[in-house]
DNA sequence: CGGCAATACTG
DNA sequence: CAGTAT
DNA sequence: GCCG
């Protein structure tokens, strides 16, 4: 028979009405309920109430009932389960394996995953990151690929985590609340393609107290007073998640903002402008192309960011990034020998893979930024004649007039008649600063990190709007476009310009509310205290400053530089 | 309650 | 200046 | 939306 010899275990208790019918169909089939601890053994399976799981029947929820509502002694019988690795079944299933004739125990959880915690001896660590890009989405690039080395940053632990109800030892202390997490990510990505960068912030910084806490939040209340950034507002939300298993209403307005978040994942496109086109009842640049084709040609910027929309998604394996860097330098070494410049960003920080690649030039003593505008702008050119540079982002006369026919091409396709808008007066004084560019290697140069995406995830342009792409089809080896940032400083800056340029933005903002703490201002031309430089050569001496000990690039991720203030303090 | 990082480029 | 970008 |  098909329970013959199991014993089954109904949680949080047998006695609800519904259970009746379940258990007589077990028992008739061979199996057996069981309702003492004594009687747990490795023939046992569990069976839990579906109202206590969520939908995707993956998780347990409402815990704090489940818990109040069981027989036997719960500390006792969730030790006895997780110890002998016992499998649990949601209630329901049990019909469909009597109408199927067959139990596949292999398919389901174990009460730590349904607890949603980790098991020491499990290896197989599945952490949960949404990633939204992005920051990203994110929108930049720089947000959205901080966490991809999270699992391998995150040393294991120490395991001597006290918990207040401490019987399920075996567990790393670090908790899994990637329900919260989500709920949080999903929550900054709708105000912040809302235009409400303050309160998405408060919903980013609420998701990093999170992501870092080391146990299972068990209340909204117990969050509210242990972790930082978690308010009132927040708090209720985690009860109603903690309670529900989801938070009613979310994933509705997730989908009224898809369409934002469609614009806004171009260059060029931010809140307001998507706002203004999702008000117009657009759905896709097409539909603006066609209704309101002045907003296209108004800022031409964003027809480069609907052509790479696609490419400028997808991210950069460091190998690729090197190439890139030693392509850039070759040519400023050609044209300017003294010239230096490095790479930045989340390179430097470390990342598996980047957004985009940030190159900072300088030169030894150089103070003038008119020149170092003009060197960077005379790579820019040189790439551009060698087909390196696709595209800039800003243009001076001369890389104007060799973007023109690129420009005009883009507007050609899209079917506006704008040429005249091209012949923009430049303002004849001014160096650029930096400059924003759409690189691509060779296809042979190309060719050997062509594997490296095969798999890879990105935001695809929707099937009516493809006409336009200049990205790469996924299916062939044709190199992706890259987004390359020039960026550069005065000598005398250069250890301000290199903390801001490493960020993270996160870093950035925190480092900087640190100094406005302590009546200080920093930007990326130096500490200042009341407009007076107190230093921007030495990047060491900044942290010194402002009573940090120097933070590595690679700790400069989301989460992980608190510790050294720890630290800091605590020495 | 006001503040939330600070700056560069475009039109 | 507002908007978008880093 | 949270903090001081």
């Amino acid at each position: 028979m098909l329970f013959d010899r199991l014993k089954f275990l109904v949680l949080p208790n047998n006695e609800t009405g519904s259970i009746g019918v379940i258990s007589k169909s077990i028992t008739q089939d061979g199996g057996k309920i069981i309702s003492t601890c004594d009687e747990i053994d490795q023939c046992t399976v569990v069976l839990i109430n579906d109202a206590y799981m969520n939908p995707q029947r993956s998780q347990l929820v409402r815990q704090e009932i489940f818990k109040r509502e069981f027989t036997l002694e719960y500390e006792k019988v969730i030790h006895l389960i997780e110890e002998k690795g016992l499998k649990c079944l949601p209630t329901s299933t049990i019909a469909k394996c009597l109408k199927e004739n067959r139990l596949d125990l292999n398919q389901y959880s174990t009460i730590s995953q349904l607890l949603g915690i980790i098991d020491i001896s499990d290896d197989s660590v599945p952490l949960s990151n949404g990633t939204s890009s992005e920051e990203s989405t994110d929108v930049s690039p720089d947000t959205t690929d901080d966490n991809v080395h999270q699992s391998t940053e995150s040393k294991s632990p120490s395991s001597t985590q006290k918990e207040s109800d401490g019987k399920l030892k075996p567990i790393l202390p670090q908790g899994d609340n990637s329900l919260l997490v989500d709920a949080m990510d999903n929550l900054f990505t709708k105000y912040n393609s809302e235009g409400d960068v303050f309160r998405a912030r408060s919903y980013k910084l609420a998701k990093a107290s999170i992501e870092n806490t080391p146990f299972r939040i068990k209340s909204g209340d117990d969050a509210r007073k242990n972790l930082k950034h978690i308010g009132p507002s927040i708090a209720k939300k985690i009860q109603l998640i903690l309670d529900q298993g989801y938070l009613a209403g979310l994933n509705e307005t997730l989908a009224l903002s898809s369409h934002l978040n469609y614009f806004m994942n171009c260059y060029g496109v931010g809140a307001n402008l998507a706002k203004h086109w999702d008000t117009l009842k657009f759905e896709t640049f097409d539909d603006v192309v066609k209704k309101a084709p002045q907003d296209m040609f108004h800022e031409w910027s964003i027809l480069l960011g609907w052509a790479y929309y696609e490419d400028w998604g997808k991210k950069i394996s460091r190998k690729e990034c090197e190439a890139h860097f030693q392509i850039v330098r070759s040519t400023l070494k050609l044209i300017a020998p003294k010239y230096e410049v490095e790479i930045l960003g989340s390179y430097i920080r470390g990342n598996e893979n980047c957004g985009d690649i940030d190159l900072l030039f300088f030169r030894e003593n150089c103070e003038d930024t008119a020149e170092l505008g003009t060197v960077m702008g005379d790579v820019v050119l040189e790439l551009l004649k060698q087909k390196y540079v696709q595209c800039t982002l800003q243009m001076n006369p001369e890389i104007g007039k060799y973007m023109e026919s690129v420009i005009q091409g883009l507007f050609k396709t899209c079917g506006i008649q704008v040429p005249k808008i091209i012949s923009r007066r430049w303002r004849k004084d001014k160096t650029l600063k930096k400059y924003f560019l759409g690189v691509k290697l060779t296809q042979h140069e190309y060719a050997q990190y062509y594997s490296h995406r095969l798999n890879e995830e990105y935001q695809k342009l929707e099937n009516v709007d493809k006409y336009m792409s200049r990205s790469s089809n996924n299916a062939s080896a044709l190199p992706v476009c890259r987004r390359l940032d020039f960026f550069c400083c005065k000598w005398s800056e250069l250890g301000a310009a290199k903390l801001h340029y490493i960020g993270s933005k996160e870093f950035n903002r925190w480092i900087r509310l640190r100094a406005i703490s302590q009546g200080l201002s920093l930007t990326q031309h130096g500490l200042f205290k009341d407009d007076k430089l107190i230093e921007s050569y030495d990047e060491r001496e900044i942290f010194k400053h402002l009573g940090l000990k120097y933070i590595e690039p690679r700790s400069r991720i989301e989460g992980q530089w608190e510790h050294h203030v720890m630290e800091t303090h605590n020495i």
